[in-house]
RNA sequence: GGGAUCAUAGCUCAGCUGGUUCAGAGCACCUGCCUUACAAGCAGGGGGUCACAGGUUCGAAUCCUGUUGAUCCCACCA
């Protein structure tokens, strides 16, 4: 068979996924024997796509599954996806819009008709993409937020809260997004910074005496104006406080108010209150009982409510206005008016809409709320007792701030695509929070309540509302209510808690925070035991992927062009843990040239097991290499499994790939490999370099599933299920710690004589092999040479006069070298004295604190001793070099 | 406005309690090689006052203070 030099990855990535899946390797069941190791996927949007950030996910979920799969776990991934409320629905909306069809035309049921379609159309591309990157994610398992048992467990969640107290419905000032028409969470508002315009406004007394000016960024709310505000000890306002002044263009007179809560040097140090369009406003309103106009509609324009009487009719242009269009005008108006003192321009932050980009309104409305802070404390403390790890442990400090301030959460939604909120009322809107109608008439008619008219409440519930429950109803769990919750199912009681998770900071808050909550509130158990928190993929100038900017490549197309082997370990070259991204294609090179650096490893092993001869003569340093690789190779595999274990990833991988490539290939191989390509290689030599090349590829089979597969396959006959993907992680083995330095002195002799042969020109067709290996320093480092002279002049008889000359060369410098100044020479060592007695002593007293010594990990304490033993001995040694040097004197 | 994190080679980052594994890795770059596994390769090379200024110490990339710059989180400044 003539292997080809390149390894091409796209004859073999789909051959082997479908076998994997065949096999069924990726399934799960519960094992009694098995311990589990389980991740739950964060779930994707349904109708989404994959893009960088994904990628960067679950390549790792993926690679610590698949280690954990080698390791003997029973490992379980659990895949599945998110309905995404108001993301899917603005998709719905816009397709039915090009269709020519209004959301407002239809009923909900036919909405939602067309919504599951569209769902059943493109939701889970992105699960069946995420096969392409190798993800052995248990497919069986595959959820979706708004299938019927997990549905089942989001209502009974919210039953449960409201039955316990923890949930409320309440008038409350809320974010409103105008063009998405629902209300958002403070977490899904996004604040820019934004160049506005801060309009001096006068306001005039009753009796046009004098005015008032105050400072508004939002002119067009004026007409809902209810008081104006000044501080009471504000000396430019005392005398008016209590007055009437006239709101503009309605011509409403409303009185000045004073709160301590203004801050005199903004603005004018004066404020229009408007309650209904601004947070702190309506709290100043409810103060100082001042009535509430709304100025705008759910949509954005300018409300009729407005005029409140027939003197305020002056206003009515303005009704049905657009709330951005208004503003210019009344600008304009006020100025014809000579209203306007001056206009600023204010740099501020507003709030938009993270779905819908809209400028978001403060909104007064009915809402559902969750009481958050009792139901966080117990979430708080597994994290600050590291019950639960956070990886990077920097994002704890955020969490607690986070948490400690944490806010009700806003969970209803004005939308249809959605968990309906089980929330009935009747004629006289009292409520019943139950699952069905019937239920409902049993609560009204147990409180004595009217049973005319009900109705369910029209809202969804949050998606986060549905997410926060992943790690439990993805198994199943009914979260209350049915016999599952007292004796919870076998999957449930086998998989929870999970073990880690993986994803992004972004939403640390939002899903993360939430899912410890709910996980503690409803199974009294963390849900998971670390989170991995993965950076945000950048381009490589550091701005985030975005459509608009073009600059995210799609990973479909990279995976096509590298292969998915090399584009998961170019994604993961560069990441640690909570470190941004900033992808570069380079990586995907790379990644490809290493995939074909372990093709042409594997081609030349089949070469020589083609050669290989039972009665062929083993050298010694075919043997002194084995040792010295395996050797190598366990004390490297030590260092990788700790770098699992501490999640370093991206340095477990460096690891791997520096031993694969700079090791076995360019050290071992190059080792081992017969000078003479006919000359045969004894069978045990050969046999033994398959074994060592089989561990390498175990370890580096969860990075790249791929190629690891497809050699292990090729380099030898294999039983069924002698695969790799289920092949034991190479077991930990005692390495030798001489034989270790042994191999890294080699290595650095290797590299002098290399350097050397530069040096003395000799032609690189004559390949040098550490073989000899007898030189230790640097005094035999000549005879050395002259030992590769005879090599080299048997078959370079062009090169002796060159390298005779420089041989000469060499030992000048090396007899120059031994006659140091002796002078330079004490002066050197009393240096030298000097420090190892000062590290002596504060060595001395780390070791002398007692705290130290208790608390410290034994290891660095012995590293210690042995740091004051070595210095106490090297002192002794550089005394006697000194008495010595200075008897020469 | 409050809080957090960070600043090390051209780029992305390591550097664990202050010290002989202290200035490192990968990539990129430069030079020479189509050498019989691999030019997607091999051999060699250049590169950093560890942001700046002070301080503590026998000794500072590492600890302290200040300055500058960057990022993130929180907050109702009209």
């Amino acid at each position: 068979m003539e292997l080809p030099k390149k390894y091409d990855p796209s004859n073999t990535e789909n051959k082997w996924y479908q076998y994997w899946t065949n096999k069924g390797y990726f399934y799960s069941q519960p094992d009694k024997n098995k311990k589990p190791y389980t991740i739950v996927i964060p779930p994707p949007n349904v109708t989404g796509v994959l893009h960088m950030g994904h990628m960067l996910n679950n390549t790792i979920q993926d690679v610590l599954i698949r280690r954990a799969r080698m390791l003997g776990y029973n490992a379980c991934w659990v895949p599945g996806t998110d309905h995404a409320s108001i993301a899917t629905e603005a998709k719905v909306v816009k397709m039915l819009a090009e269709k020519g069809i209004k959301k407002s035309s239809l009923t909900r049921e036919e909405f939602l008709k067309y919504a599951w379609e569209w769902k059943e159309k493109y939701g889970g591309i992105i699960l069946e993409q995420l096969k392409k990157l190798g993800a052995s994610c248990d497919w069986k398992r595959t959820t979706f937020t708004m299938d019927e048992h997990y549905s089942e467990a989001v209502i009974n969640a919210f039953i449960d809260l409201y039955n316990k107290g923890f949930i409320y419905r309440g008038y409350r000032m809320i974010n409103w997004d105008p063009v998405g028409l629902t209300a958002l969470s403070d977490e899904e508002v996004i604040y820019k910074e934004t160049n506005s315009q801060l309009v001096y406004v006068k306001y005039y007394l009753e009796d046009h005496s004098s005015y008032i000016t105050i400072a508004t960024t939002r002119p067009e709310t004026i007409m809902a104006d209810v008081a104006v505000c000044v501080h009471p000890d504000d000396e430019r306002y005392k005398h008016l406080i209590g007055k009437k002044v006239i709101v503009p263009i309605v011509n409403r007179p409303v009185p000045v108010i004073a709160d301590t809560y203004i801050d005199m040097t903004f603005g004018t140090g004066a404020l229009k209150v408007t309650p209904a369009h601004d947070i702190a406003d309506y709290e100043l309103g409810i103060k100082h009982q001042r009535p509430i106009i709304i100025g705008l509609t759910l949509d954005g324009k300018i409300s009729k409510d407005i005029i409140t009487n027939d003197n305020e009719k002056n206003a009515e242009k303005y009704i049905g206005l657009d709330r951005f269009e208004c503003r210019k005008i009344i600008i304009k108006d006020l100025q014809d008016a000579g209203l306007i003192e001056k206009i600023e321009v204010l740099k501020n932050k507003v709030g938009h809409s993270e779905r819908t980009d809209a400028v978001i309104e403060p909104y007064l409305s009915y809402q559902w709320f969750v009481k958050m802070k009792e139901i966080s404390k117990k979430a708080l403390d597994a994290v600050l007792n590291k019950e639960i790890n956070l990886i990077p442990d920097k994002f704890i400090n955020t969490y607690k701030h986070w948490m400690e301030n944490v806010k009700d959460w806003c969970i209803s939604r004005q939308l249809w695509w959605g968990h309906r909120i089980p929330a009935w009322y009747n004629e006289n809107g009292d409520i019943a929070v139950c699952k069905t109608k019937d239920e409902a008439i049993e609560i009204f008619k147990k409180k004595n309540q009217s049973t005319n008219g009900i109705r369910q409440d029209e809202d969804v519930l949050d998606t986060w509302f549905s997410s926060w429950l992943w790690p439990i109803a993805v198994f199943d769990y009914k979260v209350v209510g049915d016999d599952n919750y007292k004796t919870p199912n076998e999957d449930f009681q086998y998989y929870y808690p999970t073990n880690d998770l993986v994803t992004a900071p972004e939403i640390l808050f939002f899903w993360v925070a939430r899912m410890i909550i709910a996980g503690y509130f409803w199974t009294n158990k963390k849900p998971f035991e670390n989170v991995y928190l993965t950076g945000i993929v950048r381009d490589k100038l550091g701005r985030k992927m975005s459509k608009s900017l073009g600059n995210s490549p799609d990973p479909l197309d990279l995976i096509a062009k590298y292969g998915a082997d090399a584009v998961r370990v170019g994604m993961l070259f560069s990441s640690p843990a909570g470190n941004d991204l900033l992808f570069d294609e380079e990586y995907c090179v790379q990644g490809r040239n290493f995939a074909n650096k372990i093709w042409n490893a594997f081609r030349l092993i089949h070469q020589l097991q083609q050669r290989s001869d039972n009665n062929a003569h083993i050298h010694t340093y075919q043997q002194e290499a084995i040792e010295l690789f395996e050797n190598y190779f366990y004390k490297q595999l030590e260092y990788i499994n700790e770098c699992f274990t501490k999640f370093r990833l991206n340095d477990a991988l460096m690891s791997t790939y520096k031993l694969i490539w700079d090791d076995f290939c360019s050290w071992y191989l190059e080792a081992i490999k017969p000078t003479d390509i006919n000359e045969p290689i004894h069978s045990s030599i050969i046999q033994k370099t398959q074994e060592l090349f089989e561990n390498c590829l175990k370890i580096l089979h969860p990075w790249m599933p791929f190629i690891t597969e497809e050699i292990w396959h090729l380099i030898k006959e294999r039983k069924e299920n002698d695969d790799i993907i289920i092949a034991p992680w190479p077991e930990k083995k005692i390495y030798n710690n001489d034989t270790l330095k042994q191999y890294e002195e080699l290595k650095a002799i290797v590299t002098q004589i290399r350097e050397l042969r530069t040096r003395l020109q000799i032609s690189p067709k004559e390949k040098l092999n550490w073989k000899e290996k007898q030189v230790e320093q640097f005094d035999k480092w000549i005879e050395k040479l002259s030992n590769l002279n005879e090599k080299i002049i048997t078959t370079d008889t062009d090169g002796k006069a060159i390298i005779t000359a420089n041989r000469n060369l060499f030992i000048e410098i090396n007899e120059k070298l031994s006659e140091r100044d002796i002078v330079g020479e004490v002066k050197k060592l009393e240096d030298e004295l000097n420090y190892l007695q000062g590290f002596l002593e504060s060595v001395r007293k780390k070791l002398s604190n007692e705290k130290f010594v208790q608390n410290a990990k034994p290891e660095l304490v012995e590293r210690e001793r042995q740091k004051e033993k070595d210095a106490i001995s090297k002192i002794q040694s550089i005394q006697e070099e000194l008495e010595k040097l200075k008897a020469k004197i």
